[in-house]
DNA sequence: CATGAATGAGCCTTCATTCAT
DNA sequence: GATGAATGAAGGCTCATTCAT
């Protein structure tokens, strides 16, 4: 029922709204202008407006499954990766350009607050996001492991606990950046990385030398 | 209307019952039940649904303002402080006290959906949330500088980098643990915080060896 | 929650709301204001308006269980009894009575409307209607056997078949008086008893001589 | 619009349907389904839902008509009408067959179902339906009165008494049926039946004796 | 002070009906 | 003829809030 095509496109739209939006405050009628649909509409293609949410947060956690742990490079510069952590536009511009819509700069944020709300009211959730920070570690791991092999990085360093330092410390700023607006994650993040990366980088001075 | 106290009460109840339930899919029905209370009672000491919460979280907020920042030793070591940050029972019970009921361990995760939802509905919140990591972070910052003129942390350290970092990263890990099993803060947390330590540490090894 | 009386009163008027007005095609709004009360009333003694229609129905049917099948007198002339069969008045007036609510005349056969609608909606009704129909078929034929007994009727007389046949020909008589305007069953009834009586009286001539 | 036939079958299987699903709660979805067309089709053929189920019931009740009414003999025995009036499955095979339909063992009970709600809900039905059953006792009563000139039957017998009690004991026995499932009338409704035949017959012994 | 019955606006959902293809 | 996506009015139900007692 339904051509796939506007189901695909409703649920990109619903992503955007739910995550601007709160979704026990926002009624269905806000939610069908903003997808620029009728109610009726909605449920030709969705049996709920859980249905709705949950079908939108999977979308954006299969994109994100594919961009952030399947899609990431094997063997990259552990160096330009910390560097670029926080260069949130091009960050963001990838995961928008990913799912086809245009981003805003709060995106990034907003998915937080997508899972956070979303496990809570929907905990079969909790398990795909499971899947997705810990493939994200995984992958991270990875990376310090080839950093330490090709010599980049000293050879004591505990990988595993570095790639949760670095997606704790990611989600935490972000996270920050949702209640603070006067600890800028944009310039205390790159300090913060480039801090982690004078501790696990083996010739830290050579490449620092900017 | 109605004394002060039953009214803090209130609050200290309602603060445990919305930081494991949902504001909006909880009704006044269950919350008065939860209280201990009648319908009417709650409306004695509060205009609103929306002013029961505010006042919780305020209460809360009030409580982790005083602990966390001007109820924090200015003269701490910094190790000690790193130890003990993912001994998240003493935490626990320390807030627990501070707020006169009795905690559980998902306290501190549920803190954070508190605040992430909260602010989201009530944007008014943002401010005190700001103020209280901003507090948190700026307290951190000089107990770092406290350990560099004392001697025990490096002196090139970036004190409000690694105050920022600290925070984030805590709370980063807090959240992750609401997402993932698979990634246990009480195990990684203490291992990152020894990285940051050797990181920081003016001599990381002579204090390592107890 | 909510007064016993009040309750009790709303099952009454929606027992007579029912009798007179189709179930699915009633909204909310016009049974509360039929009832007298609001829609949130009507919500805070009946959880939803099932509950409404099967509650009303259940007392009906634990006033007819009463009055046709505990409340028959165990020993009373058949010729009577087939005599005032089509009372109608009095049949429906007794039965208002036992309710606490003026009748009308068409009550008796809207109670069929209801049990046959109420069945196919509410399958659980079933097995009530069978108690109570097998009740008072029962009791006809404890009536019949005690005339057989005292020497009223006729010794051959089959008393279940005849306790059944009463029972059904006075249904169906009422269920006819619903489609049917040409055959009016307070007309033939009473000529029917008359035949039935003549077929089961050990002297009808005797009996008859009016 | 449609050809003829095609709307005479959506009307059988409607009719099908109908008596075995409550109007109310059946959607045109379901029905369409059940149908084996598309809701688009349906409207081709019927302009609303109502429609299709007055044109179904209208049917129905053409060929009940033709066969209870007209298409009755005028002459043949008494006795052989009463001892197959509850050969049920007989009856039922004979409206089937009318109908063009396979039919099934509630297929009787079901329009007692459909005539009730459906007076309820479409007045307009009233009219046919006083028709039907006025029509079926006026043919009862010749049948009667054919038996009497005869001399099957006895010269005193009410013949319109009794072909209203048999119309109306025959339908409230199968609305028993609906209800009550410990009064089965395949066995008490010959018993009923064959006492009637007693009361009426000239010479119940001479006839009994098979 | 406290109660809890009553209110009624607002929500999610259903579904008969329409209409572009 | 036929389809089924889209519409939107209407319905059941919830629940924050009020108020008579």
């Amino acid at each position: 029922m339904g051509s796939s095509d506007t189901k695909k496109q409703l649920e990109l739209k619903a992503l955007q709204f739910f995550s601007e939006n709160d979704f026990d405050r926002s009624n269905l009628n806000d939610i069908a202008r903003a997808l620029g649909v009728t109610k009726g509409a909605i449920y030709h293609y969705f049996s709920s407006k859980d249905d709705l949410f949950l079908a939108s947060v999977n979308h954006l956690l299969d994109v994100m499954m594919d961009m952030f742990t399947k899609g990431l490079p094997r063997d990259i510069p552990v160096k330009g990766l910390l560097e670029n952590l926080f260069q949130m536009e091009e960050m963001m511009i990838a995961l928008a350009r990913a799912l086809g819509i245009k981003g805003d700069v709060d995106m990034y944020r907003n998915t937080l607050y997508l899972f956070l709300t979303g496990t809570k009211k929907f905990p079969q959730l909790t398990d795909r996001l499971d899947e997705l920070y810990t493939g994200f570690i995984d992958s991270l791991e990875n990376l310090l492991n080839a950093g330490i092999v090709r010599g980049e990085l000293r050879r004591d360093v505990d990988a595993r606990a570095i790639a949760f330092e670095i997606t704790a410390f990611y989600e935490g700023a972000l996270l920050l950046g949702a209640f603070s607006h006067k600890n800028d994650y944009t310039v205390l993040g790159p300090r913060v990385c480039s801090s982690i990366w004078r501790r696990i980088a083996a010739d830290p001075e050579g490449e620092e030398d900017e």
